[in-house]
RNA sequence: GCCGGUGUGGCGGAAUUGGUAGACGCAGCGGACUCAAAAUCCGCCGCCCUUAAAAGCGUGUGGGUUCGAGUCCCUCCACCGGCACCA
């Protein structure tokens, strides 16, 4: 065999077998268990990057392990080629997006293939195919006529020098990125998907995906948030229609001081076209952008309108304010503000001294309200620190008493609102009641006066899928003056997205292009136009899952879906916890509504990987104003790290010119940071097995990883150290095969060990995920194989038990490695003939003693070794005997000995 | 601002069910081999005190539960992800 590990041919070789023999590429097979292993496909942006590396070689870990588990394996990849960077990239260098998408796919597919996946390349698409997206335009329509889609007005980042829509990303501190020019909202008419009708199910299902991580359920459940409270009507002074307001806190109802409305709302506007201020005002909200971090952000602003709303309960007015954080389009475009009970609202009657009155007490205050007597709590106005006229009995505490709920009056007025719930106080006939006594009470009341009613909130809101850009999938609609918006027939499907276009940036082709536009509507057959927005990416990721399965169905997806779906593993960016992953459950309730699929949701088991990041290096280039000066971002693969003598570091420089630079800490790996590292590069150096094995072990894979050269030289090392042992190993006599019985003490235990890492391995990779301490427990073994230096039959036969398990074991993060060492080991079959994963015996478990930690107080003291069957007494007697724990205890007496059998003895004195 | 996560040696991380904190790797230090370097091999490597042994301290902060806490509970701090038009 080749003495020397020569990554380069070993994987070209092994890649060459792979596709010759199409070893991945599988069929429908009812006989055998399926696993369909998934990874989030990528967009293609050019060149492959750690994420995609990272992401993937967890997919391949996974898909090659239960392929030697003996199921059959589907693992498929394809290309999510509709976004924005493709026009960006259009706009930079005048190509067109579909020339610059389909000439970064060829790229990545071979960087890909250099990487060894276990990919079924037959089933591979790109979104932009007009045989993908026809399925999607045909959905829409059947959506469509189902009532699941409709039209409606919403708010997008307007930039008004380019004259177009920006993305959220495109605005930067509230200006265009291209231009500068401060962002305005404007409304225009747009595409919604009805994800609301399934906001129960998405929630509901949740409990039952055991295989989902906590955090991506908890984050979805809170992001549908589901919440039950009242719905208000406030009547309006003035003929003016009444306003509505949803609350979770109706017990605060009484403590209403004012209401506030949306900037957009049609009170406000009606407001401002009489008064200048406001309509002032009315602008000024206009400006910055539409995300809702940057308006929870700004500072909160309002104005009143100088209208008063009529309390349902108290008949009392209250001032009505338009306020900037209030958005129309999210529930009613007003609400109601609490400022003793409610942080914000709290906040802004603060700044524009608006009244604050407290209609909750906290547990003291109520304490004390009930040692005042019954009627303390009716009576009781905290804001004014009196008791009113209660006749209380004048204990000798009384003052004491006063004193409590002044303080929690002050408390409210000067520092912050209570939002604790608690005793109603102040509220007329509501007071004395707790949160879900007043909800009923106040629910009876408004019902009754037709001012309100129970009603169920949710924070989630339907799916708008219009997007004002070019490189996306036409959206299948015909506006026609006479009979409006038309869905185009299905047999007219695919609409065609023209890709040899002219693209300035400035505006969509489509919409330019009146020859496109121009058609004839299916209903009347009179003249009119298609509709120029394309979809939301996230319209051709929520179903790719689906369509592999199917490859080359004339319908979306075919009978074979049923085989394969749900996915068992799913694998992807934890970024991806909300937006995608809940509009992929969406999608699949929709597949399965349509009779496509039986399955209720898309995937059993979600691996959420974390973020890949490097160390950043910069000089400050003297540009830029003195308070930020503007940093020269300096890549880490050029940069030397000085240390001192215990290692840490104490300086970089710049290997070109050998001078200083700055290390600007650990970040995501990015363009603007500089700190990216090119996965082909370490694959030209190291090898592909060096890489997978690398970023499988530097981090458990749902933390984020640290990319760091020297841990990658340390992979190769590892590799390079095996690849030897092999190589020596087999250039020994042949053996006999392992005799257990015939076996010496030191043989004994390195079997043991082999074993021990078999089971381990198995467990890490298959259950846990946990593939860091999986090639931890690998290394382990070939230290142990290394040390061991019998060259006896016998000890021949153990190293190569445990070197061909370790071949094995190794397969999933360096299959080319395994492939050819499977070979150098003896075997004419290859590794990938459906070579089974080892299996530890139980036999070669078994221990002859077990080391037992002794504690006294909980301190160790020292460590005895026993048989695995000794009894409590004998483990006490043997703790107590130990010297240094004798020493310990030596003057002291024993209450109590705690023993847990094989593991610790804690000696209490 | 809101939702979710993370925090352990010089660094990445391990400790799986509350039971010996620091496995494994990197960096560093010492040695072998070599004309030399690289590669490779052997040894050391949490902090503090120390010739050594022993003791003491130690898992972001402050508290709590327990015979025993990195792990469970409460508080605060820092960083990371998402926030509906980046994908």
């Amino acid at each position: 065999m080749q003495e020397h590990y020569d990554p380069r041919a070993i994987e070209s070789a092994a890649q060459k077998f792979w596709a010759e023999t199409r070893a991945f590429e599988v069929t429908e097979d009812p006989s055998r268990e399926k696993f369909y292993c998934l990874s989030m496909l990528p967009y293609p942006s050019g060149a492959l990057h750690m994420g995609h590396v990272r992401n993937y070689t967890i997919g391949d870990v996974i898909s090659r392990y239960q392929r030697m588990q003996g199921k059959n394996v589907l693992q498929p990849m394809g290309w999510d080629a509709f976004g924005l960077p493709a026009e960006n990239a259009a706009i930079a260098r005048g190509i067109p997006p579909a020339t610059w998408t389909r000439d970064n796919i060829q790229h990545m597919r071979a960087q890909l293939e250099a990487m060894g996946f276990a990919i079924d390349w037959s089933r591979e698409f790109a979104t932009c195919d007009p045989d993908y997206y026809v399925h999607e335009q045909r959905m829409f329509v059947r959506l469509f006529e189902r009532g699941l889609v409709y039209r409606k007005n919403s708010v997008v980042n307007w930039d008004p020098v380019d004259q177009t829509v920006l993305a959220n990303e495109q605005v930067i501190d509230g200006r265009g990125w291209r231009s500068g020019a401060m962002i305005e909202k404007r409304e225009i008419p747009q595409w919604f998907l009805k994800i609301t009708d399934y906001a129960q199910e998405l929630l509901d299902e949740l409990d039952r995906l055991a295989g989902w991580p906590d955090a991506v359920k908890t984050m979805q459940r809170n992001w549908i948030g589901r919440s039950e409270g009242l719905e208000i009507r406030f009547d309006v002074e003035g003929g003016q229609q009444p306003l509505a307001v949803f609350t979770t806190r109706p017990d605060t109802l009484m403590g209403v001081t004012f209401l506030s409305i949306a900037a957009e709302h049609p009170l406000a506007l009606a407001v401002a076209r009489e008064n200048p201020a406001i309509a002032a005002f009315v602008e000024q909200c206009r400006h910055g952008g539409v995300s809702e971090a940057e308006l929870e952000t700004q500072e909160k602003r309002g104005i009143d309108t100088g209208i008063k709303a009529i309390h349902p309960i108290s008949g009392e007015k209250l001032p009505i304010w338009i306020a900037n954080f209030v958005l129309m389009g999210y529930g009613t475009g007003a609400v109601m503000a609490v400022p003793a009970h409610d942080q914000r609202d709290w906040e802004f009657a603060t700044k524009y001294r608006l009244p604050k009155k407290i209609v909750i007490a906290d547990s003291d205050t109520a304490e004390v309200l009930r040692a005042l007597g019954e009627r303390a709590a009716v009576a009781f106005d905290p804001m004014s620190a009196a008791l009113g006229g209660i006749a209380a009995e004048s204990g000798s505490d009384r003052l004491g008493l006063e004193d409590r709920l002044r303080a929690f009056a002050t408390r409210i007025e000067q520092e912050s609102a209570f939002t604790g719930h608690g005793m109603l106080v102040n509220s007329a006939e509501f007071s004395g009641l707790d949160f879900d006594g007043a909800l009923g009470a106040f629910a009876e009341k408004l019902e009754a006066g037709g001012h309100g009613a129970r009603s169920v909130h949710w924070r989630l809101r339907d799916w708008g899928v219009s997007r004002q850009r070019y490189w996306g999938c036409p959206i299948p609609i015909i506006h026609c003056a006479k009979c409006g918006a038309v869905p185009v027939p299905e047999e007219q499907l695919p609409v065609v997205l023209p890709e040899d276009v002219a693209f300035s940036g400035v505006q969509s082709p489509l919409k330019s292009d009146p020859q496109w536009r121009k058609t004839t509507c299916p209903e009347c057959g009179g003249p009119a136009e298609r509709e120029t927005d394309t979809f939301d990416t996230f319209m051709e990721s929520s179903w790719y899952y689906a369509r592999y399965t199917s490859p080359g169905a004339e319908t979306q997806v075919d009978a074979r879906a049923n085989y394969w779906l749900p996915v068992d593993q799913y694998i992807g960016g934890i970024e991806h916890a909300i937006l995608h992953l809940l509009y992929f459950r969406f999608y699949h309730k929709l597949l399965r509504d349509t009779g496509l699929l039986h399955s209720h949701e898309p995937a059993i088991n979600l691996l959420c990987q974390g973020m890949v990041l490097a160390e950043t290096f910069y000089r400050e280039s003297g540009i830029g104003d003195q308070k930020s000066p503007k940093r020269e971002w300096i890549n880490p693969a050029d940069v030397e790290i000085e240390r001192d003598e215990r290692g840490r570091m104490t300086g970089a420089i710049l290997r070109v010119d050998g001078s200083p630079v700055n290390a600007g800490g650990i970040g995501t790996m990015s363009k603007s940071k500089n700190n990216g590292v090119d996965p082909q590069t370490m694959i030209d150096k190291y090898g592909a097995d060096t890489v997978r094995l690398f970023s499988m072990f530097a981090a458990p894979p749902d933390q984020s990883l640290e990319w760091n050269e020297a841990g990658v030289e340390g992979m190769a090392r590892f590799l390079r150290r095996f690849w030897r042992e092999v190589a020596t190993h087999v250039a020994q006599p042949d053996h006999p095969g392992v005799d257990p019985a015939a076996l010496n003490a030191t043989q004994k235990t390195l079997r043991r060990q082999a074993h021990e890492t078999i089971a381990k391995v198995g467990d890490d990779i298959g259950r846990r995920h946990a593939f860091n301490t999986a090639i931890a427990a690998l290394m382990e073994l070939l230290n142990h194989v290394s040390k061991f230096d019998d060259m006896s039959e016998q000890g021949r036969a153990v190293r190569h038990e445990a070197l061909q398990a370790m071949v094995l074991l190794l397969n999933p993060f360096t299959p080319h490695a395994s492939h050819a060492l499977w070979q150098t080991l003896g075997h004419k079959e290859t590794l990938i003939e459906d070579q089974p994963w080892p299996k530890a015996d139980p036999q070669a478990l078994l221990r002859d003693h077990v080391t037992l930690a002794v504690q006294v107080n909980g301190k160790l003291r020292g460590t005895i070794e026993l048989s695995p069957h000794a009894s409590r007494e004998e483990a006490e007697t043997q703790a107590l005997a130990e010297p240094s724990v004798a020493r310990a205890i030596a003057g002291q007496t024993v209450r109590k000995v705690i023993v847990v059998p094989g593991k610790i003895v804690n000696i209490v004195v």
